[in-house]
DNA sequence: GCCAACGTTGGC
DNA sequence: GCCAACGTTGGC
């Protein structure tokens, strides 16, 4: 049963136009750096699930567009390894990688939904990411959640 | 740029 | 194992 996804994002970090305009509109989500999202990443996440592309720390954070999970499975995300990277952590043993990454493809384009528009929806603002002090940023999204979204704001 | 909320670290 | 201090996230 494929799963629903929200990924955070920075756009001036990576953008949802990045993902599109990335070689084979696919990218290796590196970076995750906290334990329940690598988690989610390394024993829920299945090739084929669904991924809400989500803006954070810019002027109009929301879901910016559609992605899909596109590798078999989690596996090492080589910044952590790579003293140059601004993933680096010195503390990962390679025998024994902490930090883990899957591939994103670029799905499909829709209208934005502003986090502001999930927050005023009453069907909507009980979305994990509506919710405040909410920082995790793989999150998984209820099936019903996406229906509303595809009705009210896609259709 | 501010700062609340949260996760991690490390002394004890 | 507790918890204060610290660093980060991310909306505003």
């Amino acid at each position: 049963m494929p799963r629903i996804w929200l990924m955070k994002s920075e756009p001036e970090v990576f953008s949802f136009e990045d993902l599109q305009a990335a070689a084979n509109r696919t990218t290796m989500w590196e970076g995750v750096r906290n334990y329940q999202a690598r988690n989610f990443m390394r024993d829920r996440m299945q090739k084929g699930d669904t991924v809400l592309f989500y803006h954070s720390n810019c002027k109009e954070p929301g879901i910016v567009g559609l992605a899909e999970i596109s590798s078999t499975e989690a596996y090492p995300d080589p910044t952590q390894f790579d003293p140059e990277s601004a993933y680096f952590d010195p503390k990962s043993d390679p025998a024994n990688p902490r930090w883990l990454v899957v591939d994103v493809t670029f799905a499909k384009s829709v209208p934005p939904v502003a986090l502001k528009a999930i927050k005023a929806h009453p069907e909507l603002s009980a979305m994990k990411v509506a919710q405040r002090g909410m920082r995790l940023s793989v999150q998984p999204v209820e099936e019903e959640h996406l229906a509303i979204i595809q009705r009210d704001f896609w259709d």
